[in-house]
DNA sequence: AAAACTATCGGGAACGTTTGCGGATACGTT
DNA sequence: AACGTATCCGCAAACGTTCCCGATAGTTTT
C-alpha cells in the first residue's frame, strides 16, 4: 500500500502520471503530489563514489567554532587568537586538510593563474619560452597552465574559450599558423581579461606584444650571405598571415635590394613548414634551373633538411651552397658544416611576457608599450662562411 | 546628526567605540549596535574594478525563467521545450555568455583537468611526453595543465599541493632527481585521486606507472660497447635514487660481468646530471691515468660534452674513446660522428599514461598491470662504431 | 564611571552552477 | 466527466570558501 508522505493516509492516494520513469502519485485529501521513490541501487552506487574531503566546515564543527573563525585563523587575519589558531592548524593537519581552491577561486573570482598556449612543442623554441615565463609567475605566487593549440586554429580557439571557463587572471599566447580570425581573442578584451601576443602575433588585437626584431635579424642574415658572395638568395618563408613571416620576408626583400640583388618570386616560398613540406620545397629549390646559392630559411629544421638534402645530392656546403637558418636549435651547432643561424633570446622573451602579463593584472591602467622587440643574434657557422669566417 | 539605521531616533545615539577604525554606536532605545559607514571612496574603486560577467542569472532574469530552465537548455536536457531551449541559446550569444567553469567544477566536484608535473623542459623528453598526453587528453575531453618542478623536490611538492587545491582528477608526475620523500604523492592515494608515474619513478608509492626498460637498455648498450673492442668502459649516470638511474647501474653492470670486464668503482660516477657537473665528471674520466676508452652517459646532452672535450684534448672518437648516451636528442644525429644513443618511445609513453588516467578516472576498479614497460632502441651511429658498423 | 579602545568570535550573504523533486498544464482515453 | 499520461518549468538546497557586519567582554583612558 502507499502512503501519502505528508498525511500518511493510505485511501484518497491515486495515480497521477509518471515522471522520469517513476510512478507519480496525488494524494487527495492533502492535494499533495509525490513519487514513490524505491531507490535503484545502481545509481546509490554511483553516488557513493564521491568521497568526501575535509573541508573547513569539519573543523569548525570539530571546534565547536564558526567557519569564519577557521578561515581567518588559515589565511592570518587579525581578528584571531593564538590559542584557537593554534588549534585550527592543529584540526587542520589532523583532519588533513587541503583548501578547496575551486571554492576560493569562485567568491573572490581569480583564479591565480595564468594560462599559456604555445602552437607546438616539437621545436625547443616554445618550451624555452615556457621556462622564462615559468620562472617569473611561480616566483609571483602565480600558477601557470599551459596548453598546445597543435598548430590548429580550431584547438587554438577551443583552448581558449576552455581558459576563459576556467576563469585564468590573465593568457599569454603564440598564434597558430592558420589563425586568420580574432574573435576568440578579441572576447578576452571584453571581458577585461589581460592578455599577452608572443612571437606569433598579429596586427588586429591590441595587445601588448613581445616579438624579436624579425626584420633587421632578416636583414642581417641575408646581408651577410650577400656579403659573403652569394648572389641568388632564395628565401623559405613562413605562411604569410603571421607577422612574423611578413616581416622576415621585408628583410630578406630589403637587403637583396639594397645590395642591388634581383628578387624573384620564384625564389620566395611562404609555406607551412612541417618536415615534409620542407623537403618538397627544398627538392623544388634544388632542382631549380638557376638553382639558388644560398637559401635563408625561417627555421632550423627546414635548414636542416635543405642541408641534408643538398650533401645526397652532392651539392657542397658552403661552397655551393649558403644556408642560413633561424632559431639556433640545439642541433644546429653540430650539424656539419655547423648551421649558421639567428639566435632568439627564448628566455627573456617568456621572463617579459610573464612580466607584463603580472603588471596588467596588478594595475588596471599599466602602461605597457605596444610592443616589445628584443634583440637576436646572427650566429656564424660554417654553412655560409665561404669567405672562411672562421 | 547620526540616526539609527533601525529606529531611525537620533537623541539615543552614543558613540561606542571603533570598529576597523571606524565610528560605531549604539542606539540605546532599541539597543542596536551599527558603525557609521561613510565609504571609504578609494575602497569602493577597488571594488569597481571587478567587472561583472553575465550569469545564467542574468539570461533567466532577461527571459523571465528560472536559472534551472536556462541551466537545462544549455545542457540538452530533456525537460526543456525546443522553443525555451532557442530563446535561450539566442540569449546566450546576444548576451556573449561564457559559462562559469569554476562554479561548475564546484558543485560537481571534477574539473576535467588532468595534471602533469615534469621536472624540467631543457631536454626534448619531457615536452615530447607531453605532446603524447595531450593528444589522447584533449581527444577525451579533457584539459591538461602541466607544471614543471625544475628537479626541486620543494617545487615539486609545491605543485602538488596545488594541484590537489585545484581539485584536479588525475595527476600524471615524473619526479625530480631531489625527491625522496613521497608523502606529496601518497596524499593523493588517500584522497583517491588517480595518479601516474612516468619514467623517473619510485618503488615506495603505490600506483601504475609507464616506464622504459632502463635495464635492458643499458645492457644492450654497453654489450655493443664491448662487442666493438673497448675494454675499460666508464659509467655516467644520474642520482642514484632514481630508479631510472639504478636500472641503468643495474644493466651497465650486468653487461660488465657477462663479458667478464672488472667492474671498477672510480669508472662509475652518479650524480646530477647538469651540462657543468658533465663537464667536471668528463674532466674527470678523461684525465684517469687508466682512462676508460668507452663511456656510457645516462644522457645524451652528457655524452655530448664529454664527445666536445675528447676533441679538444685530441682523443679521437670512436678509435680512442667511444661513447654511447641515451634518449635521441635531435642533436645527436648530427654531432660529428653521430652519437650512439638509446631511443626512447617518448610520444607512446605520454600517450599510456594518459590512456591509464582515464582508465582510473572511469572506473573505480580499473585493474591495470602496476607497471608498463615500453621498448627502447638502440641506435648505432658512428660514436661507438670501432668496428665499422655503417 | 562613562567613554573609548582592543581582541575575538559568530551569522550569513555571496560567488555561479547543478539537480532532485514538486507543481502545473495540455492532451489524450475511457 | 474523470482519469491517466507526458511535458515543461520553478524552487531551493547544495558545493566550500571569503568577508562584511555586528556582538561581546574586557581593558584603558578621561
Amino acid at each position: 500500500m502507499i502512503k501519502c508522505v505528508k498525511c500518511e493516509q493510505v485511501d484518497s492516494i491515486m495515480k497521477a502520471g509518471y515522471v522520469r520513469g517513476r510512478q507519480r502519485y496525488l494524494c487527495k485529501s492533502c492535494n499533495y503530489y509525490f513519487t514513490h521513490s524505491e531507490k535503484d541501487p545502481s545509481i546509490l552506487s554511483l553516488q557513493k563514489r564521491k568521497r568526501h574531503q575535509t573541508t573547513i566546515i569539519d573543523i569548525a564543527r570539530s571546534l565547536g567554532v564558526s567557519n569564519s573563525t577557521v578561515s581567518r585563523a588559515l589565511h592570518d587575519h587579525a581578528d584571531i587568537s593564538p590559542e584557537t589558531r593554534q588549534a585550527v592548524l592543529e584540526k587542520v593537519t589532523q583532519l588533513d586538510y587541503q583548501p578547496n581552491q575551486l571554492a576560493y577561486n569562485l567568491v573572490k573570482s581569480r583564479t591565480n593563474t595564468i594560462g599559456l598556449i604555445a602552437p607546438e612543442f616539437q621545436n625547443p623554441f616554445f618550451p624555452n619560452v615556457i621556462i622564462g615565463a615559468h620562472e617569473i609567475l611561480t616566483q609571483a605566487g602565480y600558477n601557470l597552465t599551459i596548453m598546445q593549440s597543435n598548430e590548429s586554429y580550431q584547438v587554438e580557439v577551443s583552448n581558449a574559450k576552455a581558459m576563459l571557463a576556467n576563469r585564468i587572471d590573465g593568457l599569454i599566447i603564440s598564434l597558430t599558423q592558420e589563425t586568420n580570425n580574432f574573435e576568440h581573442l578579441n572576447v578576452f578584451a571584453k571581458r577585461g581579461i589581460p592578455l599577452i601576443l608572443f612571437n606569433r602575433v598579429c596586427k588586429q588585437v591590441d595587445v601588448p606584444k613581445v616579438v624579436v626584431n624579425d626584420f633587421e635579424a632578416s636583414f642581417q642574415a641575408v646581408e651577410h650571405l650577400i656579403l659573403n658572395g652569394y648572389e641568388r638568395i632564395a628565401h623559405l618563408g613562413g605562411p604569410l598571415n603571421l607577422l612574423v613571416s611578413q616581416e622576415r620576408l621585408r628583410g630578406y626583400k630589403a637587403a637583396m635590394e639594397k645590395y642591388g640583388k634581383t628578387i624573384e618570386s620564384h625564389m620566395i616560398i611562404q609555406g607551412m613548414l612541417t618536415q615534409q613540406k620542407a623537403r618538397i620545397y627544398g627538392q623544388y629549390l634544388l632542382d631549380l634551373a638557376d638553382r639558388p646559392d644560398a637559401i635563408f630559411a625561417v627555421n632550423d629544421s627546414s635548414a636542416i633538411e635543405i642541408m641534408l638534402m643538398a650533401k645526397e645530392k652532392g651539392i657542397s656546403i658552403p661552397d655551393e651552397l649558403g644556408v642560413v637558418g633561424f632559431s639556433d636549435n640545439p642541433e644546429s651547432v653540430y650539424i656539419g658544416p655547423g648551421l649558421t643561424t639567428v639566435r632568439q633570446p627564448t628566455l627573456e622573451m617568456g621572463r617579459t611576457t610573464a612580466d607584463w602579463i603580472l603588471q596588467l593584472i596588478d594595475s588596471d591602467d599599466a602602461e605597457l608599450p605596444e610592443k616589445k622587440i628584443l634583440k637576436t643574434e646572427l650566429i656564424v657557422r660554417g654553412s655560409s662562411a665561404r669567405k672562411k669566417v672562421f
